[in-house]
DNA sequence: CTGTTAGCGCATTCAT
DNA sequence: ATGAATGCGCTAACAG
């Protein structure tokens, strides 16, 4: 007979009635088993079950508590390719090491862009968000400051009065090109990643750069730009193409070979990112060239499979699953050095933290964390051709 | 003087107090644009930006609905580990996908088995649940089970009633080792996944076998084991180690260490993931020993890193990323057919379609799926030896 | 087109 | 230790 009902699905108050006691009782048996008679919590929890209770609706508690244990994740890629992306991934792991940590959930919010549907960011039930490398002009975005949730943006865009984590991307980038000066080459391209969002692949012109919505980009470009110039280079006669890295490797074999058939082609090659630099090393097997003989490659990030492939890659390091890791930690509200104290103080209850209060969370205590980069070398760079200069 | 009271949030009824208008309206200038004049629905936007309103609170609209638009994902390992796993990827790239042309979320849920902690499936909000691959034994599927909203469960556990998505692995694995028999190789060697989810590693013995709780690797291996018995083999003489693949290569290649230090060396093993297999090519690699002339490896899954490292690997492909696809599009009712022409009679909606109904997800019909696999031939596995028989 | 009414299911005072 | 009352913020009927 109360199957049916299971069906309308069973509340609270059913089974506070079905015992003949007070809603308050149930909810304690469930949520506060030291405010009630072991007893009657054991009878509570069997009438629960006899009914097929499923438990506290979690909207409900929700509404009540105006909390959701849920952290809310933004990218800027389409899903699927957010998933492709070492580099995203990598960013991921870290985020969910923290919320596996304090029990929180991720809500990963798809958000394309131009669809009617930053609705799914106006919808999500979650206690904040973290906006991982969107573009500076995205509606998405605009979307989650909306919210007026807590919001910790990663790499871009760099928003007043938001909390930032990120590299100093201009310094590393600079870093990598100077490697390439070092080893004594002088002829240089670069593969950029998108300075738009609107999937474009080819040279890059000066009103891109000045129309430019993804800042990182534009940092790491500005980074090589100043190398060169320090190392008196004319960065005008710099070929630059631009390709997303999300578009997988092909684009970027194909990008890097108008780079490498350039006459007189460059003895280096710098990569905004490591996917774009595995093109270019494709690319450079695919003309015969020898890595790093003939050909000097620079990559960024990093990934994994940076130091897999061969010839394994020079790169400029970033700690990406500590970015993911200290985005969350921030959007916590909890600091690294407390962690662990917390941790074991917290470990006792049964219920959600409280991770996310205006008050732990403080947006003027050092907004922004840049973490550190380094260069690793390794065999995708060497001394410029000899013949060549 | 408003702005403090943003603090405190802006609510509905605020609005429509400060515009002497009703609840009903307001909600309808952000919900039901064509219930309300357009001349009024500015004047509320107005005035709701202007008091700082955050928009319609999710929890309260989720409360009153019913619905969330949030699918819930859970996973058998930890969730760092999960990020790392290719098959996993692969997977929630076609969750994913599924989930953004819906503009569904996707709501990852940190479940700890032993932790006090299935607490964050009990709290989720969400319209229903895929399992991923869980053991047998898991109180966290039992969790998702309490709650009674529609579950689909991807390879593990097999749940009377709750639909299924799997491929036929016995078969496959079969395949696999027939492969190998087919090319004479007549010492064979088994590095299996997780029987269990202690993170065992090493050799298998029949008590592990008997309470396995992971079916996945009880069914391969039953598959290899047909193989064999079918070609005159004695299985109990096949050397079999233990290793979650989880654990990184290094688990992988001491496994296979051991088992390629055998007296005599068996001359093919079959691996029951790429993961492992790949492991499998390091040892050999370690040991002096050339894939395939020496040895002949199989892996399983096909992952993208398996035709991309040298010797490629052979193995046996399942759809990875339909996989979680067909698991998403199960869980929202939407028939692969359908799609798109329901798309188009949806796109105009601004609202989440109510995908998640209990009419349109029937459990009897076809509750369980199950894809196609096929054996990829590569380098990694060739004629056994003739020396050695 | 606009307003009124009525809960959605819960956790939390504050009494008892 | 238990219960009664209150509203979290919203949307769906329905009535005007």
């Amino acid at each position: 007979m109360q199957q049916d009902k299971a069906l309308k699905s069973v509340t609270l108050q059913d089974i506070a009635k079905a015992m003949g006691v007070s809603r308050t009782t149930v909810s304690n048996a469930f949520n506060r088993p030291d405010q009630i008679s072991a007893e009657l919590r054991e009878r509570v929890l069997a009438m629960a079950k006899q009914m097929g209770y499923a438990g506290p609706n979690p909207m409900g508690r929700m509404l009540r508590t105006g909390k959701t244990g849920v952290i809310g994740l933004v990218f800027s890629e389409a899903l699927p390719y957010a998933f492709q992306d070492p580099v995203a991934i990598a960013f991921l792991q870290g985020v969910s090491s923290v919320c596996e940590k304090v029990k929180a959930s991720l809500l990963i919010v798809p958000t394309l862009e131009s669809d009617v549907a930053q609705m799914t960011i106006q919808q999500a039930a979650v206690d904040g968000f973290i906006v991982y490398s969107m573009p500076d002009d995205s509606e998405a975005v605009a979307k989650v400051l909306e919210r007026k949730l807590p919001v910790i943006v990663v790499d871009q865009p760099n928003l007043s009065g938001v909390p930032l984590v990120r590299i100093d991307d201009h310094k590393a980038a600079r870093e990598a090109a100077l490697h390439l000066l070092g080893l004594n080459h002088r002829r240089l391209g670069i593969i950029a990643m998108d300075l738009l969002s609107d999937s474009y692949v080819g040279p890059v012109n000066s009103q891109r750069l000045e129309r430019a919505a993804f800042e990182i980009s534009l940092l790491r470009l500005r980074g090589y730009e100043d190398a060169m110039r320090e190392a008196g280079l004319d960065f005008n006669k710099v070929p630059i193409v631009e390709c997303p890295p999300r578009n997988s490797e092909n684009d970027a074999f194909e990008v890097a070979l108008t780079l490498l058939k350039q006459d007189p082609r460059p003895t280096g090659i710098l990569a905004m990112c490591d996917i774009l630099a595995i093109g270019a090393l494709r690319a450079a097997e695919h003309l015969g060239l020898s890595v790093p003989k003939d050909l000097s490659i620079v990559g960024f990030d990093d990934i994994p499979l940076a130091s897999v492939i061969r010839p394994s890659l020079t790169t400029i390091q970033q700690p990406l699953i500590e970015k993911g890791a200290i985005a969350a930690e921030l959007l916590l509200g909890i600091s690294i050095a407390d962690r662990d104290s917390h941790k074991t103080a917290t470990a006792t209850t049964d219920k959600i933290p409280d991770f996310v209060m205006g008050g732990v969370f403080d947006l003027n205590e050092n907004p922004h964390k840049v973490l550190e980069t380094k260069l690793v070398v390794r065999e995708s760079s060497g001394p410029a051709p000899i013949q060549l200069r």
